[in-house]
DNA sequence: CATGAATGAGTCTTCATTCAT
DNA sequence: TATGAATGAAGACTCATTCAT
């Protein structure tokens, strides 16, 4: 049996990063202990250690998968060859089903980017803005062409979207009435009718 | 000299208050300490325990403070003489203008609600959800009096607007190029354009 | 009772630092940890941490007091009105029996200087060369005037002398052959005969 | 290519020994991790645990190298065909000098002592007392041959010596105004008008 | 009303050492 | 010979809260 994965088959990273999670999602980053951490990956504070250099980088590496995710996603879409209606839709309903397949990733991500030091937090700020302005490109290639109203500015649309896809870990539950997919439908929809030249 | 307005005008509670709001805001509930607290307010540990019970009731004065500030204006505007359509516009923006004016209390809001203890964080999400109602209800009443559109469930509407309100703290700057008025135009625009039945 | 004195008599910081003195001069500085200082002194952690703001402040309250003490000292007898012979002998004399009477604070001074922070450290040094300085000024009198040989700079004299009271905390017990006035007439002695001037 | 000396032609015990030594004379023993020595040589953990048994062993083989060397070279100019005054010159100065070559091993070996194992203090307290033996008796043959004074005990005149020469880790820097020689003529000249016959 | 000394449980982090490979 | 993942005990420090005055 190999030392990195004693417990079960997963490698000792991995199982600290579920825990910590699913531990950041439930009790928010302060209230969680490295302690409960650690014990519910079943392995020592040393073994965390030796992969993270600390509680925040644990969570940065939270942010770091998630941003990548979703960057790759949009880029996928952006580039995709259709029209420009249909390339805004299927990145504003996109965004939603992941942030719900991803819903502790996600809670944490919108409470707790203050935790990070300051470094990191300005590289996630970067990475961040590179999603934001891809997706306001295409926003702006929309109201270029004529398909959109310009009477909103593209960063104050991108925001609204965006807002309430952050808002979606406070009220989305999986048990809920409504599928991801509908819930994305929804909120794809209504975005495109807010935009819709008139 | 009364005791309590020490320093300057200002009685001891509400310097507490302010001290702990803009602390709150800034470093978020857990990094910012009892101490700091009242070493911004000019006093002593003692006070704040005179005044208040806990750490926690700080942070749950500030919630009550402006749930019940949004509650009053959400229910003049509701109650107002005017077409839904217009009721629901003021509303919308209302709550914009709001949240831009009180950005600290609303970042802490956002931010730190899994800090208060179970039976207050009940107690506000049941405020919450009076507040939700009555907005809901308004897009209700727009729905059945056939001005708005009926494909999203009202609900979901509900959502995606406070969404963009809960967002405002991360994005909005005081010194940026749109005033708050403006944003609240924008915003209110936006989710009209949304609903209008086609 | 007062909660100050509680145990016996003596006021907290007081325990404290007469504990940690102890325990730095046995164990060396970071040999001896918080728990044992505060166990030793008879109160917990955060009684200490109420006190001073590190284990380095307890560490630079050592050192505060013994400059303190050997300072006045030094400028007592170099004020005093005696051939400047005499004052040499007496100030090279006693510091001999003060640091003989404080050997643990001295067996802490010499060896765990660089335990304080780079500020505390600086402060110290610069208080350290005050010292060295005013002890120098006296060998330089008597150069001057022709009572000491000018073979030898200032400067390394002093080092000289010290090197052996540093060197003190090394060998010197107090149950040994010579009381701690043997031990110092004899180091003035040697200082006094290098000097001479031929 | 030989694997005791990869990267470059060292041998990695020596590797080792000359990182640590560099490590311990900056930061002291306790500041050193065994992380860092190893890094800064070059080579891993298991590498060092090869060829010592600990950290300890580290501290200890530079206190071993230095006592041979230091021995050594006491015991051949003791041994040397020349008058007793001009052999304690001889020993004092060359003493001075070596000190000041190997300035790192000297701020090690004065300041970290307690650090060793107890049986190994032990073993080095042993050592070192045959080096002071070796060196008071010299001092006690020019006394009996009537150069030098009986006016102090010997064994104070090799602590005052010994004194100035563990002090000069303290204030000698290479760029300052004194070569080591200089410095080492200085001391003995002094040592010698103190211990003259008059 | 208000003080501030004291508590004590809890925080994150470090590190010398071991051992399966 | 050498690796490096993992241990586990210990480290310094923080902080909300209490209570005698």
């Amino acid at each position: 049996m190999a030392r990195t994965t004693d417990g079960d088959g997963t490698p000792v990273p991995q199982r600290l990063l579920a825990a910590a999670t699913r531990l950041f999602a439930d009790r928010g980053y302060d209230r969680t202990s490295v302690q409960e951490i650690v014990e519910a990956a079943g392995v020592t504070k040393g073994a965390l250690y030796h992969y993270f250099g600390s509680k925040d980088d644990l969570l940065h590496e939270v942010y770091a998968r998630m941003l990548r995710v979703q960057q790759e996603r949009l880029d996928a879409i952006a580039d995709a060859d259709a029209p420009v209606e249909r390339r805004v839709r299927d990145a504003a309903a996109d965004v939603v089903v992941t942030t719900i397949d991803n819903l502790d990733d996600a809670s944490i991500f919108f409470r707790s980017m203050h935790h990070l030091s300051p470094e990191k937090n300005k590289q996630v700020r970067a990475e961040r803005r590179r999603y934001h302005e891809r997706f306001r490109a295409l926003i702006e290639e929309g109201q270029a062409s004529g398909v959109f109203s310009t009477a909103t500015p593209a960063d104050l649309v991108v925001d609204y979207h965006f807002g309430s896809v952050h808002h979606l870990s406070t009220w989305y539950r999986p048990d809920g009435p409504l599928s991801p997919q509908q819930v994305a439908d929804h909120l794809a929809d209504l975005l495109l009718r807010a935009l819709r030249a008139p």
